[in-house]
DNA sequence: CTGGGGAAGGGGCCC
DNA sequence: GGGGCCCCTTCCCCA
């Protein structure tokens, strides 16, 4: 089952490409190993981005990253577009390798900047990609729809949202992971750095993700929130029920 | 096998 | 319109 109710649901055949076991099957994830980001070519033009602000202050406790990053001209808002494996999960490009050219994969105009290239290609997903469904009949909203994928939204905004998702231009300066908005690479980073901003007041654990603390917090109350239909049992996690209910105990359910 | 923790994903909302 | 944040959800792993 893919994970969540999005786009992915369309490869439910085959794990969901940002799936970190995918992830790591590529790249072994281990500092020896780190994925060196490729070089912008034709074929593949990793779009990387790197904070240009300070958003991690607790960056400054990070367990010596394994090389110095340079941050390039592009930053988070700057939503690019790339093939289809070119900046995704852990490839991302090097930041050694930032002072090349940028190419485009649909015109072979080159920029000198990251966020250059980003902009224009974005230019081409939404008039290779609008155009075709514009409203011609009973349909008065625009089809945005996405390159990579069959998924298509209403507006460019949301477009643009998703395509984040496939080119995954937040990379993290220690490991390399690459992620598709910064609030997720923060989240990540914290895996780097220990930091656990979400404390439990009924014990002493704390938690990196609010969500996980409060999935946590349900393990207090007798009576959890996810109730089974049947039995009555109560979970403290939907997944559990559904895993409950998978086992057989609301087979009509 | 079950429950819980960790990590990560996207949509929606607000500024 | 874009960015940040919140929320919900899912999957993987482990005890």
């Amino acid at each position: 089952m893919p994970r969540s109710f999005l786009v992915k649901k369309y490869f439910s055949n085959k794990k969901p490409y940002y799936k970190e076991s995918h992830l790591e099957s590529q790249t072994a994830f281990v500092p020896e190993s780190f994925p060196r980001a490729e070089l912008p070519t034709q074929h593949s033009s990793a779009l990387t981005c790197y904070p240009t602000k300070p958003i991690f202050s607790s960056l400054d406790t990070l367990p010596a990253p394994l090389s110095p990053v340079t941050p390039v001209s592009s930053p988070f808002s700057s939503s690019g577009e790339e093939e289809e494996d070119g900046g995704r999960s852990s490839n991302p490009s090097s930041p050694d390798t930032i002072q090349h050219t940028y190419h485009c994969l649909h015109c072979s105009k080159r920029y000198s900047s990251l966020s250059a290239l980003s902009h224009h290609q974005l230019s081409h997903c939404t008039t290779l990609q609008q155009t075709p469904s514009l409203p011609t009949e009973a349909s008065a909203r625009p089809a945005f729809h996405c390159k990579h994928c069959p998924k298509e939204y209403t507006s460019l905004g949301a477009l643009k949202m998703h395509i984040r998702s496939h080119t995954l231009p937040c990379v993290c300066p220690t490991c390399g992971k690459a992620f598709s908005r910064p609030w997720l690479l923060r989240g990540h980073i914290r895996t780097h750095t220990g930091e656990r901003p979400f404390a439990c007041q009924h014990c002493n654990r704390a938690f990196a993700d609010r969500s996980n603390l409060r999935a946590h917090l349900q393990t207090h109350s007798e009576v959890k929130k996810y109730q089974c239909g049947s039995c009555s049992r109560t979970f403290s996690r939907m997944s559990l029920l559904h895993k409950h209910n998978a086992s057989g105990c609301c087979p009509a359910s």
